[in-house]
DNA sequence: AATGACAGTCCCA
DNA sequence: TGGGACTGTCATT
């Protein structure tokens, strides 16, 4: 019944570097930071990927650039990252938080109806797999310190700079 | 099946 | 300032 989910991966380029953008056939489910390794995989490939998916891409590139040019994007690809149940809410309680503002990680667990699952949040925020887009780097400690950040806390702090968040 | 380690926060001393 | 309790998930045993 299951058959094979067919993955796709196609470059997005912005002010930031290039990002890798990884599609199934519900839409974006990952996305990863510009790796310091040269890209190896150019968009020639898109050749072989559906109309749907570089239409999907085109929204991504887009919405990044808005997003790393301290905008907030006018559309977001669909998203279908994989997670449980409790990530999930998560993942959808960080895309309410628009650009410039930020939240803390008690904040969200009390909007998902699990107040004290404070730590679990930040558990769920280090397994979103599509950062900058669901914007795991806008949640900080309640006490203004950074907290963590999957992809490294540089990239946390150049995104919270980039959106003029002041203190980082 | 149990344990330990985490991107946190509150409480009590 | 510091230790303990609490939460969900994953790796390790």
């Amino acid at each position: 019944m299951s058959s094979s989910p067919r993955l796709y991966e196609l470059a997005a380029n912005t002010p930031e570097g290039t990002f890798i953008a990884h599609y199934s056939e519900g839409g974006l489910v990952e996305l990863n930071f510009p790796a310091k390794a040269k890209i190896t995989r150019p968009n020639h490939l898109a050749k072989t990927v559906p109309p749907q998916i570089l239409a999907w891409h085109a929204v991504t590139e887009s919405a990044l650039k808005q997003i790393l040019t301290g905008g907030n994007p006018s559309r977001l690809p669909p998203m279908a990252p994989t997670g449980t149940e409790f990530q999930c809410r998560v993942w959808a309680a960080l895309r309410q938080i628009p650009s410039g503002q930020t939240k803390s990680y008690s904040e969200i667990a009390r909007l998902i109806g699990r107040p004290q699952a404070v730590r679990a949040v930040g558990g769920a925020c280090g397994a979103n797999p599509i950062p900058v887009l669901v914007p795991c780097h806008r949640v900080i400690a309640m006490n203004q310190k950074i907290g963590g950040f999957s992809g490294g806390l540089k990239w946390k702090r150049r995104l919270l700079r980039i959106e003029e968040v002041s203190g980082f």
